[in-house]
RNA sequence: GCCCGAGUGGCGGAAUGGUAGACGCAGGGGAUUCAAAAUCCUCCGCCGUAAAAGGCGUGCGAGUUCGACUCUCGCCUCGGGCACCA
């Protein structure tokens, strides 16, 4: 047939060896084309993806998880018949790479490149089943070449625009800086206090989809729950009153201040209007003014995350500028420039009411301001607060300053009931905003993928065409000096425009690398096409039957992916079923481990991997290190285990099988390095146990026999089940049970243990494919057990005769009874009266009440 | 600060609202062995007892229920995300 009769005759060993029996299975594998993604339409096919890594240079144990659950799944599903793709590549653009060449020279790509091939070759060993030929790098110039067009697609398809946003700038560096780059307020490299400064940036409009985005969550019922929760509150829709103050003394053009509301049915209890210091009318007071401008200044230096606004003290500065209260001219308010209003929510200016919500409470008291109460719990008397009073919108309440509605109402029905009453004065309108900002998405960076387009004096922003695509990164760069090496390029700046012809400039900003990864499970379906997607390709393979990734993407990267998915079928590349890419998606847990850091002369905190510490000292110094707990793994904090030792020494099946033992998927997982030699003595137990029956001599069946067959049924339906609801720890747990029922069946006959054996095999075979591969090979198993179809657990030996029912007094577990399995209730509640433990807890008088439940329970009440 | 999770023996963890601790690791005791490795048997939440009986136990505090690790409310601790890390 093929290989697998020299296998054989080889494998006369004494000893489990992976280093040997891996290797040989691998490349059985490979001959037969066992990964290879078939399109076969008369097989339903399955997509099974993980989250592509970033090539950070070594494979770290999160890494094998990931990867090995996914295999799990591929294995499992060839074997249940399906056409399986199960492709694997590299998310290969982002900073660390030119990091790298600045602090070590070289070139991004030859870095990247580097990784990449060290990577391929660390996880190779691990015999995942994947479709090696489908690989890419996003990095390499077919894929972005593609990502290009597409971007030129979106853009006239009116899904991409420009407009000013605020970046991270280093005065000194003279460069962008990301978040993570700035550090308490400065920059990571110069230390120099970081600024916000407007720059016109490039925009997908993800906003178009806010509310399909939001509603489409509902269908999604293979993803987890907290996933599309997260989703929701992100994009999170409001309802809302949208409303202008008419100014008192206020510059020319600011005759109005439009703000937007979620409580309009607080109107009653403003205190005071505040605007973000990005408001227009900051920015015009900021030109003629010392104190807002000094002000609103120091409003800049808190940087561009939510997280270091929300958690700056909450301050603000009197602009002398005071509106009327829509409901009563006389009344007016002061208008404070506070530098927690965001300039992107709503529209940029709220007015406060410090008696229903914390911020505007703390913001009130600071600046002495009237806490005036809305309304009061159902039942209470208003009296002064100490806090703001938050209740949930679905409770009901008592308006003390009411205006629309009822005076017991829910904050629900009141906002509506204020919006109507607003709208029919005349005072503003009830609107619907949504929380979710258009993507940014150009880098002032080098190593990305370029933004086709052309700057040209006369025609403004060109297009590129697109058979001038791909428009290639050049090579000849340094990293020198600060900033993006397209800026300053000589030659590759310079172009034709492609409109007109005369001399223009090339846009030098590159996209996100999110937009890297928005399309590549699309591109997977036809890596090699030569447009973005192909449409026959992308019809039978799409959608991703199940995505697995980490948590940490439940929300950016999985949101980008469903903009983008609906954005290719907008622009014809991609069929309507995949405007939402991934029926089913599963978030595993990390991989952890405690950070070992130590600070430099500045104080500056510098991170050591676990190897070079021991005993909470560097080995090299034997200085002392700061343990920081558990973290999720990441390079730039080198918490990170290496799994080339573990296969090394144990060889995949053991890295393999550890990673998926014990710990739920879902949930983290610190690595402890005890414990991969309890899986390998494991491991090496079954493999001799498999020699062992091998070697039986043949008899006749016995009397053990159908005992180890329901073992064997049992085991089936439990590891099946387990692999179905993506509970690979309890699999495992299952094998292991059936493994000692196995061992100690030596009443079984030899033909009954090796069939035993054989299904053993093909249950392990998608978590330890090598030694379920020598097994099935020992028991004389036809082929591959990789190419084996699924057993099939027959449910007439799942049941038994007599079922074990717990008996509770009052809830506490007492005792038990034997019943037939098919016993009545009656029969069942006669039983438990006649127990001993029931008798002695009656001590002669009649129980209150008795719940049986069917094959579950028996509980006596007494 | 806001949004989302998680918390069970010495450790990883199991348990459609129905026997808490499956399965495994570590550990104790024993068998086998000249000895070791390997293997096999056995014990293993806490208090209590000669052994039983019994009591207490799923981060903390309330609640719903015949019955709560599981559901509700309020906390604590840890983790993820917060739009330029990927």
């Amino acid at each position: 047939m093929h290989a697998q009769g020299k296998i054989m005759t080889g494998d006369t060993q004494a000893r489990y060896q992976p280093q040997a029996v891996e290797p040989k299975w691998q490349n059985a594998w490979d001959a037969e084309g066992c990964f290879t993604a078939r399109h076969d339409p008369a097989r339903p096919k399955y997509y099974v993806l993980e989250m592509f890594p970033y090539p950070s240079g070594r494979i770290h144990m999160g890494h094998v998880r990931n990867y090995t659950m996914g295999d799990v799944v591929a294995r499992y599903k060839k074997a249940k018949g399906f056409s399986v793709l199960h492709p694997m590549g590299w998310d290969a653009f982002g900073m660390p790479a030119e990091n790298a060449a600045m602090q070590e020279g070289g070139h991004p790509a030859e870095w990247t490149y580097n990784n990449i091939a060290v990577m391929k070759g660390q996880m190779k060993p691990l015999g995942l089943s994947i479709a090696w030929s489908r690989e890419f790098a996003t990095c390499d110039v077919e894929y972005y070449g593609q990502q290009q067009a597409l971007f030129l697609d979106m853009l006239a398809a009116g899904l991409v625009y420009r407009k000013n946003a605020v970046v991270n700038w280093d005065p000194v560096d003279m460069t962008v800086l990301a978040n993570e780059q700035v550090i308490d307020g400065k920059g990571w490299r110069s230390g120099a206090e970081v600024e916000r400064r407007e720059l016109t940036q490039w925009f997908f409009k993800i906003s178009d989809y806010s509310a399909e985005l939001l509603d489409a969550l509902d269908g999604l019922n293979d993803w987890p729950e907290k996933v599309r929760l997260m989703q929701r509150n992100w994009i999170g829709r409001s309802r809302g009153l949208q409303f202008a103050f008419s100014t008192v003394d206020a510059p020319e053009g600011f005759e109005r201040i439009e703000v937007y509301t979620t409580r309009p049915d607080t109107l009653l209890g403003a205190s005071f209007v505040a605007v973000s210091p990005d408001h227009p009318l900051a920015r015009q007071l900021e030109r003629h003014d010392s104190a807002v401008a000094a002000f609103v200044a120091d409003c800049r230096r808190i940087g561009t995350t939510e997280e270091a606004l929300e958690k700056t003290e909450k301050k603000g500065l009197d602009t002398g500028i005071r509106v009327r209260h829509p409901f009563d001219n006389a009344w007016e308010l002061p208008v404070y420039i506070a530098n927690f209003i965001l300039m992107d929510y709503g529209t940029g200016a709220i007015f406060g009411c410090p008696a229903h919500d914390q911020r505007d409470f703390d913001f009130a008291t600071r600046y002495n301001l009237p806490i005036p109460a809305v309304f009061v719990a159902e039942g209470a008397e208003e009296q002064p607060l100490g806090e703001a009073f938050v209740p949930p919108k679905t409770e009901r309440v008592r308006y003390v300053r009411g205006f629309a509605g009822n005076e017991i109402q829910t904050g629900e029905d009141a906002v509506e009931a204020a919006v109507a009453f607003c709208e029919t004065r005349g005072v503003g309108q009830g609107v619907t905003k949504f929380r979710l900002r258009d993507w940014g998405l150009s880098r002032q960076r080098y190593w990305g993928c370029p933004i086709p387009v052309v700057h040209c004096d006369t025609c403004g922003v060109v297009p590129e065409k697109k058979e001038n695509l791909p428009i290639a990164l050049p090579m000849d760069v340094s990293f020198d000096q600060p900033g993006n090496p397209l800026d300053r390029h000589p030659t590759w700046r310079d172009c034709a425009c492609p409109k007109c012809g005369q001399p223009a400039r090339r846009e030098s900003v590159t996209m996100d690398t999110f937009v890297d990864s928005s399309w590549y499970f699309a591109r997977f379906t036809a890596p090699r096409a030569d447009t973005p997607t192909d449409a026959a390709e992308a019809e039978y393979w799409m959608n991703v039957d199940q995505y697995i990734g980490g948590i940490e993407h439940a929300i950016l990267h999985l949101l980008y992916s469903r903009f983008f998915a609906r954005a290719m079928h907008k622009t014809g590349h991609l069929p309507a079923k995949s405007i939402e890419p991934f029926n089913a998606l599963f978030t595993q847990g990390m991989v952890t481990h405690e950070i070992y850091m130590t600070r430099d002369g500045r104080g500056r905190p510098v991170y050591h991997l676990p190897e070079e510490v021991e005993d909470g000292k560097l080995i090299t110094t034997g200085e002392e290190v700061t343990i920081i707990p558990s973290a999720k793994m990441s390079k730039s904090k080198k918490n990170v285990v290496d799994p080339v030792n573990i296969i090394e020494r144990f060889g995949a099946d053991t890295a393999r099988w550890f990673v998926l033992s014990d710990s739920p998927p879902e949930r983290d997982v610190e690595w402890t390095s005890a414990g991969a030699e309890a899986t390998f003595k494991h491991l090496a137990r079954v493999w001799a146990l498999s020699r062992r029956i091998a070697d039986l001599p043949a008899d006749a069946p016995a009397d053990g026999d159908d005992d180890l067959m329901r073992a064997m049924h049992r085991a089936i339906d439990e590891v099946t089940r387990a692999i179905d609801s993506f509970a690979f720890n309890k699999a495992i747990a299952g094998l292991y049970s059936f493994t000692n029922t196995l061992n100690r069946a030596e009443s079984a006959s030899a033909g009954a243990q090796s069939r035993a054996a054989r299904t053993l095999a093909q249950l392990m075979a998608p978590m330890v494919p090598h030694l379920a591969e020598e097994i099935w090979s020992m028991q004389g198993g036809a082929g591959l057990v990789t190419q084996a179809p699924w057993p099939k657990a027959d449910p007439a030996m799942l049941v038994s005769d007599t079922i074990t029912l717990p008996i509770q007094i009052n809830g506490k577990r007492k005792g038990e009874i034997t019943v037939p399995a098919d016993a009545g209730k009656e029969a069942v509640e006669k039983a438990a009266l006649s127990a001993d433990a029931v008798i002695k807890a009656l001590g002669g008088t009649a129980p209150k009440k008795v719940i049986v439940v069917p094959g579950r329970i028996v509980n006596v009440v007494v």
